[in-house]
DNA sequence: AGCACGCCGACT
DNA sequence: GTCGGCGTGCTC
């Protein structure tokens, strides 16, 4: 019997001769034969494009297959297929072709030839002739995978749910017609509101970026520019950070439009569900979408509008390789396919602040009286404020704080929230709270055992260091977790409810009566007619996060948990313990959110930090990093810092994926380029990874553009 | 990555 | 003459 792997001489050898001497007569011969014999294939176009499900970056491109006669008229652009693919899928044996593993892919498009120099394989099977990438949905893959320094494959696997055999045979709804245009209800209360939902419901791409009023209405606004648009005959999807938000906003639109009319898709619901919804969306049955950021690439039919709420939540930027932001994924959309768009949330983040700078939006907020009166009364208090009431320092509670409680539970529930353990900064001025950064290049400082101060970007040490704001020359941190406030809050309110909301199980709604509602920063449940009071403790903690942004993040904690209070008219009151002086504290007590952002954007500018410039990070062995830097033809002016030991992550913290292997210690290099520059960046790096992928040198190295940690 | 090809040394 | 170990290169 012949060798399982035909490597013996005899028939099979000769086959091989031959389809090598073909080969080599296909390289040259202008006429060659341009498939194996014996196949019989499509009459026209006979050739398909296809993107193969392999993530890995020297395989980004796309690979041409004979189409099969009995396949033409399924294998159609958008399909997925299975095909031969990997060394040995040209091997000959009794006939056949066979080797190479089968995997899948989409069809690309279809070609009357191919310019591959060579026979080409077959597909070997259509799975389904659903047609599940559509054209736009492609060039919007390959946009994000361009964007982020990954391959257009790994993109897909976030863009379309796995196939469900069931729930692709049924059939979807019939669609409904356009609902009424909706009457604008409360956006009367934006001077530019009616206009913006008007342009939606004409056709039109109008771009905001709004400044919600806090308060309840924001899920049923959002609700009304998404019928708007279905009423001008057009799609929308809001992408929201959790689960709780996308329930809101699923009843505001069922309470507007009734059932039927859209979707959620999140990535809870099981994958029949899931893939049943994605494809009504996609056939154009239902044509609004609403979901967590597993819904950022729904395929919604003639888009007119990508909104997206509260876009500084950590949750929109996906988990899985290239980590593409909601944000970033939505504004591509609202370029590329025309669609309108609305970036809303309570704060404001200085990329949606970059893009009213820069004209791409324009703003959409209140007048300043109809700010202050719906906002709440929010007032300061050191942390060193005196505190005489020994009740008031049994619950570790300035007196200012410890009376607006007081005051609040005779009104209503009063919130308190407090930041997590662990949620703990670096290193930060110990008279003043403001983050310590290296006076070379601005990044944030740790402190090594020995006491030395190091650099966490460039690695420089800092000699002496001192506050540049206040003079100080001391640092430090510590924090209180939320259990236990909760339990000495309790027992100095003895007659109060006390109820928690926090990591484990996060609470969604409280009613109105009074009662002390401890939360951690974002798991803040919606209390019934508003909270009568909120006490946001421990404010410095926050604001002393070894992060760039860390001001704006505390501001949009803050301001998101005081969007839960009544206005200032009907008595709603908020105390943050922290230094008055600082921005956004000031930001917080003048509710002046966007003002924040537009400064904050300044300095950032000034800093040449993002979103001004751009960035990435390199991470690996220190050698490989090394490596790749020195290969990589990085734009000009490309500034490299670093690289230094990656911190390692808290032990006993669960492993991410981009986190170095147990035992291996990493370096990691930051790379920042001008604005205009972020292609060219991202396209060096991939380049330079492919490199070192195709010549199998050193160790995996990992790239992330847009690093969430910039420490 | 995965897989096959092929060169080379070892053993029947 | 045949087997199989591992370095090298490619994937339509």
């Amino acid at each position: 019997m012949s060798s399982e792997n035909g490597r013996s001489p005899g028939a099979e050898g000769e086959q091989l001769a031959l389809i090598r001497e073909s080969v080599r007569r296909a390289r040259t011969d202008p006429a060659r034969p341009r498939t194996w014999r014996g196949a019989a294939l499509a009459a026209e176009l006979p050739v398909a494009r296809v993107v193969v499900n392999k993530g890995v970056l020297h395989l980004d491109r796309y690979f041409d297959y004979a189409v099969p006669a009995d396949m033409d008229a399924d294998a159609r652009p958008g399909v997925r297929v299975r095909v031969r693919f990997g060394a040995g899928s040209h091997t000959v044996r009794e006939g056949r072709r066979e080797g190479g593993r089968l995997i899948d892919g989409f069809i690309v498009e279809r070609l009357a030839e191919s310019d591959y120099v060579g026979p080409l394989a077959a597909l070997a099977q259509v799975l389904s002739p659903e047609p599940v990438l559509t054209p736009e949905l492609l060039a919007l893959a390959r946009a994000v995978a361009d964007r982020y320094a990954g391959s257009l494959a790994d993109v897909l696997q976030l863009a379309i749910p796995p196939r469900n055999a069931r729930a692709e045979s049924r059939p979807s709804p019939e669609p409904l017609p356009p609902p009424e245009l909706p009457e604008p209800g409360t956006w009367r209360r934006y001077p530019e509101g009616p206009a913006f939902l008007t342009a939606l419901a004409r056709g039109a791409g109008p771009r905001a970026v709004w400044t919600a009023l806090p308060g309840p209405h924001w899920p049923a606004e959002t609700a009304t520019a998404m019928a708007a648009t279905l009423a001008g005959g057009r799609g929308a999807l809001t992408v929201l950070p959790d689960g709780r938000a996308v329930e809101r906003l699923d009843e505001a639109l069922t309470a507007l439009l009734g059932p039927g009319r859209h979707v959620v898709l999140t990535a809870e619901s099981g994958p029949e569900k899931r893939y049943r919804q994605w494809l009504a969306v996609r056939r154009g049955s239902v044509r609004a979408v609403v979901g967590t950021r597993a819904a950022m690439f729904a395929p919604v039919r003639d888009l007119g509008l990508v909104a997206l709420w509260d876009d500084g939540d950590a949750a929109l930027s996906d988990q899985q390789a290239p980590q593409p932001h909601a944000r970033e994924v939505l504004l591509q959309r609202a370029r590329t396919e025309g669609a309108g768009l609305l970036l809303g949330g309570h704060t404001c983040t200085t990329e949606a602040a970059q893009l009213v700078e820069t004209g791409f939006a324009r703003p959409l907020t209140a007048p300043r009286e109809v700010v202050r009166a719906a906002a709440p009364l929010v007032r300061t208090v050191g942390e060193l404020d005196e505190v005489r009431d020994a009740a008031a320092r049994a619950a570790r509670l300035p007196s200012v704080a410890w009376e607006a409680a007081r005051e609040g539970l005779r009104h209503g529930p009063v919130l308190v929230q407090v930041p997590r353990r662990g949620y703990v900064p670096r290193l930060a001025c110990e008279r003043c709270r403001e983050a310590a950064r290296c006076s070379a290049c601005a990044g944030p400082l740790q402190a090594r055992d020995s006491g030395d101060l190091l650099c966490g970007w460039c690695g420089r040490t800092e000699e002496r260091w001192q506050c540049p704001e206040c003079g100080g020359r001391r640092l430090r941190a510590t924090v209180v977790g939320h259990r236990r406030t909760a339990e000495e809050l309790g027992r100095a309110f003895p007659a109060v409810p006390v109820r928690t909301s926090g990591r484990d199980h996060v609470l969604s709604t409280v009613p109105a009566s009074p009662a002390l509602v401890v939360s951690t920063p974002g798991a803040e449940p919606v209390a019934e007619g508003g909270y009568a009071a909120a006490l946001l403790l421990d404010g410095w903690a926050l604001l002393g996060r070894p992060d760039l942004r860390a001001g704006e993040e505390a501001l949009r904690l803050w301001m998101t948990a005081a969007a839960l209070v009544r206005g200032a008219e009907e008595g709603g009151t908020v105390v943050v313990t922290a230094a008055p002086e600082l921005r956004p504290v000031q930001a917080l007590v003048r509710w002046d959110p966007a003002g924040h952002a537009v400064r904050e954007l300044a300095d950032r500018a000034e800093l040449g930090f993002p979103p001004v410039s751009r960035m990435a990070s390199v991470t690996g062995r220190p050698a490989d990093v090394a490596d790749l830097l020195s290969g990589a033809r990085l734009p000009d002016g490309a500034e490299v810092l670093g690289p230094v030991p990656l911190t390692p992550p808290p032990s006993g913290s669960p492993r991410r994926p981009g986190d170095p292997p147990p035992g291996e210690s990493w370096d990691r290099a930051l790379v920042r380029v001008r604005p205009g520059q972020g292609g060219a960046l991202a396209a060096a790096l991939k380049e330079a990874v492919t490199a070192r992928l195709v010549r199998r040198e050193g160790g995996a190295v990992r790239v992330r553009v847009d690093p969430p940690d910039l420490g």
